[in-house]
RNA sequence: GGAGCGUUGGUCAAGGGGUUAAGACACCUCCCUUUCACGGAGGAAUCACGGGUUCGAUUCCCGUACGCUCUACCA
């Protein structure tokens, strides 16, 4: 059995590709690959004003980061190709055209203004927004109203017109969502929705169903914004005569925002602190830079295992989910249908995990590349992986690692001073004196000897080991975080820990 | 205003006529660690409300409230 799953990019004014945006394409990608069905993108561009040049490789490397989409592009090309709504704009029309033949759309040359007047005349507290529905089909000014030669004496005139679809009265219309069940709407209550506009192009409305016949699509994946235009589709198929080849829809919970109300837009992210982009988003327009989940020191495994389950489950406990353990779990059952607010604590939560799971093979070049752009240089591979190690478990971003492990490759700038002092005495000063000399001559330079011979000197100065680690530590490193100082002291080495001690001892001091 | 869709702790959520109503994030306490984390133990906190149906409703039905989406020549 043929089973294609399509998803739909929506261009915007702003671009990018969001959390919501992103999740659409996984669902779509997980139940692809789950019933071993191919996996359409589509690039919708009816608006061209709107479209953002760039948006399209943008969102392919997009996926490509998160590992949806194999290297060559996916966005043309195939068996169902252009798929690009400008290059397939003749379809649109002769369709279009052909239900206004058939008598289920129609021709309608109202302007702008008129439609304004329309909407302020109808106006009623009881109805602020008057539709262009069969109540006022009769007294605009279209093919339905006006004669048919008036109709082809405007046209002929170069009368700038859409076609609209002519909604049926009164009729229930009911079809079967695959997460929602059986859903119903009135036909009177959608309006006469355009379908092909002004300047030719196809709405969203003639597009989707255009596009998801043509290439054959069986089931389709979008947000729960698009339920209530769902009945204008459902008419195309019919009118269109390929209801029986109709795909099953799946309209997605939305995702909200964390504070307040409402669905997550791209501007929240600024405005709460935390990204909505995949990958970091320069709006051409706004000239602003917006921050992405990849920038801000996000794995891909994780920023895919936290969309995943935001609206999804599997049943069982578990939250961590491997890309194919996704695939191999991923039931459209067990999809939420409220929509649910983003917790980007919890998002954290997720990217801590993984980094904590994955191999530091996995992850170790991004880490490099930002330690290298902050001018550290790496020279011992070994050494810089052991690192990673010790440090791993106390980063939740990548980017955390620069904090966490900087310490390692060149001196801390600033002590935390202020820590050490009030309990800071010519004793331990005097301490620290004798240890550096004696780790000068210390044997076999490793964590366990460091140890050892830093708490047997503190005994036998009558120090207590405890009142020393914490100044130990900030000579180190220069604040109260890190691994254990006697391995830090290890892997940065015998000159370097005593110079840094004889360093901080001045400072200590003054 | 109308229509559609939804509603289990602060958040994500499991469950779906009889349960001590899982688990996770966040929060609090303690242990580990004389740093910060990780890890471990524990705590506080939930079935929106009202009617039915039923021996019994968080679960089924109907209302109400609340929320969201749509109501464009945007998607």
């Amino acid at each position: 059995m043929e089973k294609k799953v399509r998803v739909r990019f929506a261009p915007s004014p702003t671009g990018g590709l969001h959390l919501g945006g992103v999740r659409t394409v996984l669902y779509n990608y997980l139940f692809a690959r789950k019933h071993q069905g191919d996996f359409v993108l589509r690039i919708e561009d009816t608006d061209q004003n709107r479209f953002v040049s760039g948006a399209e490789d943008y969102i392919q490397e997009c996926l490509k980061w998160c590992g949806l989409v194999p290297d060559e592009s996916p966005l043309h090309g195939g068996p169902y190709a252009p798929y690009r709504q400008s290059e397939r704009k003749e379809m649109y029309s002769q369709y279009a055209e052909q239900l206004v033949a058939n008598g289920f759309a129609y021709y309608a040359f109202d302007t702008q203004e008129e439609l304004e007047k329309m909407r302020e005349q109808f106006k009623t507290d009881e109805n602020p927004s008057p539709q262009y529905n069969h109540i006022v089909r009769e007294k605009m000014r279209n093919s339905v109203s006006l004669s048919h030669d008036e109709v082809q004496r405007l046209i002929n005139e170069g009368l700038p017109y859409v076609i609209r679809i002519k909604m049926p009265d009164n009729e229930t219309l009911t079809f079967t969502d695959m997460i929602r069940g059986e859903v119903s709407f009135n036909s009177s209550l959608t309006d006469d929705k355009v379908l092909l506009k002004a300047d030719g192009m196809p709405t969203y409305h003639l597009a989707v169903v255009v596009d998801d016949y043509s290439m054959k699509i069986s089931h389709a994946f979008r947000g729960e914004e698009w339920l209530p235009s769902a009945p204008v589709h459902l008419l195309l198929w019919r009118y269109l005569g390929w209801e029986e080849d109709m795909p099953q829809w799946a309209h997605l919970p939305l995702i909200l925002k964390p504070d307040g109300h409402g669905k997550l837009s791209k501007r929240d992210g600024d405005r709460l602190g935390f990204p909505v982009f995949a990958m970091n988003w320069k709006d051409p327009k706004l000239e602003e830079m917006a921050t992405g989940f990849r920038e801000l020191g996000f794995l891909p495994e994780a920023f895919l295992n936290l969309l995943a389950v935001l609206g999804w489950n599997d049943g069982s406990e578990q939250e961590i989910f491997t890309l194919e353990e996704l695939i191999e779990n991923f039931s459209l059952d067990h999809v939420h249908k409220g929509g649910a607010k983003f917790n980007y604590e919890k998002a954290k939560w997720f990217n801590h995990e993984w980094i904590k799971k994955l191999p530091v093979d996995n992850w170790q070049h991004t880490v490099r590349k930002d330690f290298e752009e902050k001018g550290l240089i790496i020279e011992d591979e070994n050494k810089f992986f052991q690192i990673l190690e010790l440090v791993r478990d106390r980063c939740t971003l990548l980017t955390d690692f620069y904090q966490q492990a900087s310490f390692f490759f060149k001196a801390p700038e600033v002590l935390d001073v202020a820590s050490v002092k009030p309990k800071w005495n010519e004793d331990k000063s005097m301490f620290f004196d004798i240890v550096s000399e004696k780790f000068t001559v210390l044997e076999d330079w490793n964590a366990v000897n460091i140890e050892t011979l830093f708490k047997d000197t503190a005994i036998e100065k009558e120090i207590k080991v405890g009142e020393l680690q914490l100044p130990f530590r900030i000579m180190l490193v220069g604040g109260k975080f890190g691994p254990t100082v006697f391995d830090i002291a290890s892997i940065i080495g015998r000159g370097e820990t005593v110079n840094r001690i004889k360093k901080a001892l001045i400072d200590f001091s003054e």
